[in-house]
DNA sequence: ACCTGAACACCGTTCAAGT
DNA sequence: ACCTGAACACCGTTCAAGT
């Protein structure tokens, strides 16, 4: 019984996934795999890194080859596409926007935008603006979005309807902030 | 010593903003009441509802006459409102948006982004989507630039020099999509 | 009505010791 | 190199008992 660091973060994602962020304990993580607690900290400096890598691998497993050429419809591919990385794991979304916001992992989608809105030639400082307001809409739609599907599921009351036409609708109310400013180069 | 659920968060609030949210515990928080931690099951359910009405009441601290008349100038008056709101407390972002993301408490600002919008002359549907559109906007950007500040007074790198300028920035990208669609109403 | 004291069922992390 | 066993310093919450 010898276990690798991707072992470790492979089965977080599965206590993740069927128990919930609130059960992804380091000691339930280590019974899981057979382990003492203690043990895992050979594999992972402390909880923090663990998440930060579970956000990693989440993303990871959730990405898709990006066919899109005109930089606005690259835009929405990417959110898309992040949207159903956080959307496929029980408090994906939540585990993907905390890591983020620390600055631990979580950084592909924000340099695949970057990259996007600098091939639309929009100016520098607007780019930056732009890519943290993208993410700001995927990452506060999505986690709402799943906290309202588990909790209907939970047997709570559902106040969010149509997820996905809300997201991106929301996107292409900002997208035409985006566009006006191309056109005004 | 009798004490009332006001003053249970009044001291809550005064330890989330000398110590941070992770050292406010109900442990710590009766500690600094001179109290039993079994105490503070008196004057409020469970640690989830003393967070949101935390978040209320530093809602409520942060609250300004509002002035403007047009409805865009309105939805900028009050995220700069909810923004400074935030921003005055240690922690005082994640805070709030937490306890609106779980929908206990917080309610106040998309209330009023939501008359902002509807006098507007926005269609419903667009009022429901411009609105959580806007405050993920905020939270997003809020949370985003007091971890940078906090990070960097706690000596990491800061890679946010400009919180206000793209917060407004941000939001006039926004804007400009809803201006769009009540022109063409 | 409000509080104490004690308990229950947990946490993350460290560290000497084993193989 | 990887793991065990035991400990340290904590959590949120419940509940009988006191005033």
């Amino acid at each position: 019984m010898r276990y690798h660091r991707s072992d470790v973060v492979a089965q977080a994602i599965a206590v993740l996934d069927e128990y919930g962020l609130e059960s992804l304990t380091m000691r339930r993580l280590a019974s899981e795999l057979g382990v003492q607690p203690s043990a895992l900290y050979h594999h992972v400096p402390n909880k923090q890194s663990l998440l930060a890598a579970v956000a990693d691998e989440v993303l990871r497993r959730g990405a898709r080859q990006r066919r899109a050429q005109r930089w606005d419809r690259r835009v929405v591919e990417v959110c898309a596409e992040l949207r159903d990385a956080m959307l496929a794991y029980r408090d994906g979304a939540e585990v993907v926007v905390t890591a983020h916001t620390f600055g631990l992992g979580a950084h592909e989608p924000a340099s695949a935008l970057r990259s996007a809105l600098a091939d639309g030639g929009l100016p520098e400082d607007l780019v930056d603006v732009g890519t943290r307001a993208i993410l700001h809409l995927v990452f506060g739609h999505t986690v709402e979005e799943q906290t309202a599907m588990q909790a209907a599921s939970a047997g709570a009351i559902d106040r969010n309807p149509d997820g996905e036409g809300d997201f991106e609708r929301s996107l292409e109310l900002l997208l035409d902030g985006l566009r006006a400013r191309v056109a005004a180069r």
